[in-house]
DNA sequence: GAGTGGTCTAGACCACGCC
DNA sequence: GCGTGGTCTAGACCACTCG
């Protein structure tokens, strides 16, 4: 039984983990791996090719493959939609519309989207439920210059990100965490005192090089975002 | 020119994005891809895996591929080591020692690192600083029934993040985000009020399926973890 | 059972990066 | 130059899963 492209990697993995492979020192060719295995050299390709992806090794032409001296460590998170999260909590989901207006961009939204002057946005501020507690409040603005439809859009039965996702299937994102202090209108709808931290998720969807739509999205007190590997 | 597997990626993404292939809808098989892009079967495997990992599309033998509904996201967060992370933003790099015992571990602790009554602990409390203003808060625990030699080593001129990366080079972890409010102590430390809110990270890390050390990382007022897909 | 993706092979050519 | 990884090919067998 020939050696799989896992099993390549996984026995690797070990040397290093186990220290036999240390930080920095070089891992042999792919032809010595092959062989040593006894598997074609497109198989350790793989292997070795998913341990530089992951951060583990460093490799270069020419001069080989190395064991990075810091790992390079990259923690993924999934970025879920709030009613997908909340339903596989088997909670149950409700949505609340605030706030809908259709306004000229306020100063600091065009410098973020860059908007020209008086170009328009549409603003929702939502609620999102889960098991009718508050979990996550979400202030939305969308550029109408790029998506004119979203003026007339109906947002009072579901909230604006299942709808974005029918428009713009695919684009880029800038996605930033931070810690903020909820204000009087934010611990009203979040249920708790003003000034408890928070956790904020803002997000800056593009497409074709322009910024559509900006929301910040505000976590119930105590959230989390957790993750393994 | 035949086309590159970056080439049918570029493509079908396209295709996606454009909205020629919409979500939910059914792939052409990789043999058909193979002959219409004029390529072998395993290069168009490649881009379709790829895509696959990057939660584009899904995947099922006999049912073939389909463009997801919803776009299962994930962002890839680094996570820098603090020094590192300060030096590469041209700031000067300086660290102190707060307080180092070594005690039996608190039952908090216990649960977490899933410790036997008695077990002993390094703690560590640590400050980072950025061109001389406070970064980063660590307050470090360090399991010594699995690393005992954790109990002489020296943290007073280097901190024990590389120290550890020294001693377990990789590992699994797992990671937790959260918002957290300045107390008294930690105000002080990182040169903000009490009740500012503050982004923490904790961090539990396993090797040989035991948990080595935890470490709850609070950053300065403002900071902000950032990332783009 | 049959279709689709998952993986492996043996061989080939190319491109980068060190000397 | 020349060694190493990066990629492609043509063909093969396998494994999952749907009907």
């Amino acid at each position: 039984m020939p050696a799989t492209y896992r099993d390549i990697k996984t026995d690797i993995l070990g040397k290093i983990t186990r220290g036999e492979w240390k930080p920095g020192s070089l891992i042999p060719g792919e032809l010595d791996l092959a062989e040593t295995y006894g598997s074609a050299r497109a198989t350790v390709n793989r292997a070795m090719r998913e341990l530089a992806d992951e951060g583990i090794i460093e490799r270069k032409r020419k001069s080989g493959s190395r064991v990075r001296l810091t790992p390079l460590r990259q923690a993924r998170f999934d970025i879920p939609v709030v009613r997908h999260e909340i339903e596989e909590q088997g909670r149950s989901y409700r949505y609340a519309l605030i706030r809908s207006e259709v306004i000229a961009a306020p100063d600091w939204l065009r410098a973020r989207l860059a908007l020209a002057p008086g170009d328009r946005v549409r603003h929702l501020v939502c609620l999102h439920f889960g098991d009718g507690t508050p979990w996550q409040h979400e202030d939305r603005w969308i550029n109408l210059t790029l998506l004119p439809q979203a003026e007339s859009a109906d947002f009072s039965a579901s909230g604006p990100t299942e709808w974005l996702m029918s428009q713009i299937p695919f684009s880029s994102v800038e996605i930033s965490i931070a810690a903020t202090a909820a204000d009087e209108v934010l611990a009203q709808h979040l249920d708790c005192a003003p000034g408890d931290p928070l956790l904020m998720t803002e997000r800056s969807t593009r497409w074709n090089d322009q910024t559509v739509t900006y929301v910040r999205l505000v976590h119930r007190p105590g959230h989390r975002m957790t993750t393994r590997y």
